[in-house]
DNA sequence: GTCTATCATGTCTTCGAGTGACACGTCGAC
DNA sequence: GTCGACGTGTCACTCGAAGACATGATAGAC
């Protein structure tokens, strides 16, 4: 077997560290919490804790990083007759249904909400990932995209999803994202028209 | 007068200090230069240098706000019989190219998108500036947008704005950014509809 | 089973950003 | 002029992050 004891125990240790991490953040906040604090809860040194994740903020995104991942994918499982605007739509309604239907999900998404610090963090990897989901529309066949009009698509789409969670946000949580999500999808449109006029 | 020697000094020392500093990062990286650095540069302390800027991240953005500033007043000042979109875009459009016209604003650009930690900085600011803007498109004489689709149009053009520098860093700087801008707030169109269907 | 290279961990140390506390000097209002 | 507010320097501290080194456990070869 590939996976002895080594890996194990790590993935164990990892989760373990993972949550009493999260169990502190939403305790006592993100910046209230130190490493030490994190790593004593789990039994460690703070030399330790680092050995695991990179920065105390990768404990928050760990695992939030596998939806990407689902994203690129499932563009490039659409039908190829769909459109790149309509296929974002689906894919994306999809990945927003994935995220609602968790509560962990939820909870991290408050958190890094209520720490501006972690907010950052995700605007960068959201730079990240619209490069990749951009890269995915112009893989898909039959996609005659060049890249300026493949990020715009991209950008759209986000831009979307950006505003739903605004308004989600305004309305205490108490709103129908999905409606608004195919609202939003409805409103914005994006020609992809290049070498036309 | 208002303004005694204090501030005089005050604001002079700011300067002073953000010069040092901008030479500083454009000379060694922003990383690679510490805070006593600049404060060693410019003839003081760490502990006085934060007591001029909150961090080490301010210096880059001072005097970059008040062009977030001037979109808000230009947005505003639009005509009134102008379409939320087409405003966006002219407003925008003048935006971009009073950034392209200032050669220390470029640098501060090159300097930001080149430092993982400035970009997210950025990033956030951003969705701060963005709640202004959509702000400042409701409040137009006439405009009866619902937060939502105000919200969707700010979206929405900021994402024709980074396409606009995605292509614009893909052609290595080499791009006619003005007529990207058009064509992009060409392609993307955003519906008004709200009690439509 | 033993032996060895690999890996995980603890301890110590260092660096840089940012803050708090205290003392001293200067500006400015009166 | 005095006195209080403010700016500054100095020292010490916390916290995140990383490097160096020693030690103990493990996996895999023999």
């Amino acid at each position: 077997m590939k996976e002895g004891l080594r890996e194990r125990t790590r993935r164990a240790v990892r989760a373990e560290l993972a949550a009493m991490a999260t169990d502190l953040f939403a305790r006592q906040g993100f910046d209230e919490t130190t490493v030490e604090d994190i790593a004593q809860a789990a039994g460690m040194t703070k030399r330790s804790f680092f050995r695991y994740f990179p920065t105390k903020e990768d404990v928050v995104f760990d695992g939030i990083d596998l939806t990407g991942e689902s994203v690129v994918a499932d563009i490039a499982a659409r039908p190829a007759d769909e459109g790149p605007w309509e296929c974002l739509h689906q894919v994306l309604r999809a990945w927003q249904e994935e995220i609602h239907a968790s509560e962990r999900a939820l909870a991290t998404m408050r958190l890094i909400e209520a720490t501006p610090a972690l907010t950052a963090r995700l605007l960068q990897r959201r730079t990240e990932w619209r490069r990749r989901v951009s890269d995915a529309l112009r893989s898909r066949p039959g996609a005659e995209l060049d890249p300026y009009t493949a990020d715009l698509l991209t950008n759209a789409a986000t831009a979307v999803l950006d505003a739903v969670s605004g308004q989600w946000a305004r309305a205490d949580g108490d709103a129908d994202r999905r409606a608004l999500l195919d609202r939003g999808f409805d409103q914005v449109r994006v020609a992809l028209g290049t070498g036309r006029a």
